[in-house]
DNA sequence: ATTATCTATAGATCTATAGATAATGC
DNA sequence: ATTATCTATAGATCTATAGATAATGC
């Protein structure tokens, strides 16, 4: 029954992170509290001494996805921290993807759900989408507003064949859903330099 | 105690109905049996007269909401029965679509929903945006491989916009998403005639 | 006679809390 | 002494079923 501070800074780590992998898989009320500390092998009495109510772990746990998208992201950044917009297109519209949403965009995956909570979660979803579409603006050429509406279409053109290549499942319309939208995405962008 | 067999397909068509809307506005786990009932002045133990299961109703509904956006995409059809994307987007991307789900698009509230559920309900959904596409695509112009690829790319960017603008809610951010890829498509439409 | 609906309940969840236990850390 | 975790449980909810009741429809 080890529990030093450091454990239990690590435990409340864990358990958001383990939220944001199985929101993500299942829905906000798709995992029970009980289920998710068996998952990090501990019982489910002691999830109150990590978070105030399963609603504050919702909140950290959707800003932690968020947070791991934009790492990923990170990775597909030039010098100048410019996303390529070309190779993101490729892996955000993959199978590889649409079959791991636990690992993937947190927008395609609980959007939906977010619409349906209290207006503090919402908030912060805004203000996380609004950094979104700033980090993706500037990947693309013109002024501040220009970029900003080049990276509201392309992300909502991600978002939305997503979604539909998600319902869809692994299917024939899944994969046209998918490659048709890359192909269009690429087919626009401004060439690199 | 009222029940000729007329009232019973009634009943059951009015919850098809109260659940396509609910399902809509709370998600496919939103709102349990009885409350369904309860809002059709029965009490809950009656329901599996009707459906065989939750599932059962789920599937139904899916549907349901389905052919509810068809008929409202119908009245916005030219006598050739195209549809008239302009006017479709106006209402699509409005604050009011926005904030009536129940009474909207299914594909934006509910494909994260069925991407969780079983092949059988999945399949259906297939189906249906299958026909989605097909309908749609016969508003553009071109041959058939066109039309589709033009319907894909019309609809997922709809679909992404309103999901992004429903997670934000009531903002400026929300009107911003809806307004710039309203824009955007409507000034890509062909010349009607 | 049949059956749509009602009342009642079994059995399985789920969130949240109370109090015990066994480590840490002063 | 403090506290992270554990055991146990209250109280609420949900799907599904059993059996009673009161209409329909032969």
């Amino acid at each position: 029954m080890g529990h030093s501070r450091a454990d239990k800074a690590q435990t409340h780590e864990r358990l958001v992170e383990a939220a944001a992998k199985r929101f993500r898989e299942r829905g906000l009320d798709g995992i029970s509290l009980a289920d998710l500390m068996k998952e990090l092998g501990l019982t489910h009495g002691g999830f109150y001494k990590h978070f105030a109510s399963r609603d504050a772990l919702v909140a950290e746990a959707m800003e932690h996805a968020f947070e791991e998208s934009e790492r990923a992201g990170a990775k597909l950044a030039d010098a100048d921290g410019h996303i390529d917009l070309a190779r993101y297109a490729d892996f955000y519209l993959s199978e590889a993807h649409r079959d791991s949403p636990g690992n993937g965009c947190a927008v395609s995956a609980l959007s939906a759900d977010i619409s349906r909570r209290d207006d503090a979660t919402r908030a912060r979803y805004r203000e996380r989408m609004d950094e979104t579409f700033a980090r993706i603006g500037a990947a693309f050429p013109g002024d501040a507003k220009a970029q900003r509406r080049q990276a509201i279409e392309y992300m909502t053109r991600m978002y939305g064949a997503l979604l539909i290549a998600r319902g869809a499942g692994d299917s024939d319309l899944s994969r046209e859903v998918l490659d048709t939208v890359r192909e269009q995405l690429q087919s626009s962008l401004p060439t690199p330099g």
